[in-house]
DNA sequence: GCGACTATTGGACGCTTGCACAACAGCGGC
DNA sequence: GCCGCTGTTGTGCAAGCGTCCAATAGTCGC
């Protein structure tokens, strides 16, 4: 294995282990008991456990953009673009992708690696969609007079409302958290009611 | 000192431990050399260090939550009730208040005490607005056919919005929180526009 | 003043954590 | 065929955690 792979191996092992007891949970035997190799590794390659996790946040929240993208991308329209951000982005399966933000919002404020990460992150999920929406206003699908901002109040809504699922269970349903966005969305650009309705 | 007081006594010094560590960092050490008293006292009042901490954050955002009813009761109409809402939620001196929501949020998936009081008093702060918005409609100052609903959007709106300056600090200015959601809250409320702007 | 009870102490227990370190293995360059 | 380097191992250490418990201090009713 060459250095990138096993660095890749790691955090592939770090997330595996995330993904079932949480980011703060994750410690260094239990990475690599999951790799099969000893915890001494580890620190072969990343100077500490935090490096560790802050590049397993790093790939979840990236990878995911990137496929969200890669399915934006190819979709016919830029309202099929956007149905398709709504569907990837409500937690489904993924409760635990979501959780990983929960954890590094609650931490921004305390670590400035991390932060400069989320925030990274978090603001190129707003540019993502605020370009599909300029692409709509252009090619005459949308009408929307500020696409950063409604950009911004669309990502915001689908953040305060997964949060509910994943932190509370069932104070908001979750079929309420993908049909409620829907139908802000379609106010913010103008579509006729149900447009965005899957 | 009675065990009202002590009790008292145990959740002030959690939350100033917590204050500066975070929720998720607080032990019962700490705490207890911020009282200056022995960690065996703390489990004499609680039965775990889960109780604790959920004490800590029910008693920050409950004060807040009676605070913003007192004032809202005191408006003199729905719509008036509701600027109250938006203004005393949103962010303004008290980035720390929220920031406890932020740590409740992300530590609710591992305590379940904790998740508990969490959940409960995010259900009390969207009671509140519902409660607010059938009022109106009663008094047909508000157009709104799922109050419920409603009140969870406006509230998801807000806490999407907050998280960001809070988490992250100039994603999102302060000013539009309160605007965007003031903006979006008429929409729902089916007011006329500018209507909720202060 | 005494007995009962509660608040409070301080330390022990068992467990887990991140990290350091000495040793070993394998392999490419000379 | 040996040297040296790097990947890799396994263990050991010190520190931290929540929880528990026996012992002490203090106080109130009688």
């Amino acid at each position: 294995m060459t250095p990138d792979q096993r660095r890749d191996a790691i955090v592939d092992a770090a997330l595996s282990v995330a993904l079932e007891k949480g980011l703060a949970a994750t410690t260094v035997r239990d990475v690599a008991a999951a790799m099969g190799t000893s915890s001494g590794l580890i620190h072969h390659y990343f100077d500490s456990m935090d490096e560790v996790l802050a590049a397993a946040f790093e790939r979840v929240a990236s990878d995911d953009l990137a496929l969200t993208a890669t399915a934006m991308a190819s979709a016919e329209s830029p309202t099929a673009a956007i149905i398709e951000y709504l569907r990837t982005y409500a937690p489904a399966d993924k409760d635990w992708a979501f959780q990983f933000w929960l954890d590094a919002w609650a931490e921004a404020g305390r670590r400035p690696a991390l932060q400069a990460t989320s925030r990274r992150l978090n603001l190129a999920w707003q540019a993502l969609l605020e370009r599909t929406i300029v692409a709509g206003v252009e090619s005459g699908e949308f009408r929307c007079a500020d696409p950063d901002g409604a950009a911004w109040r669309i990502l915001s809504l689908l953040d305060g409302l997964a949060l509910q699922v994943v932190a509370h269970g069932t104070t908001v349903r979750r079929a309420d958290v993908e049909g409620w966005t829907a139908a802000a969305a379609e106010v913010e650009l103008g579509l006729p009611r149900r447009a965005l309705a899957t």
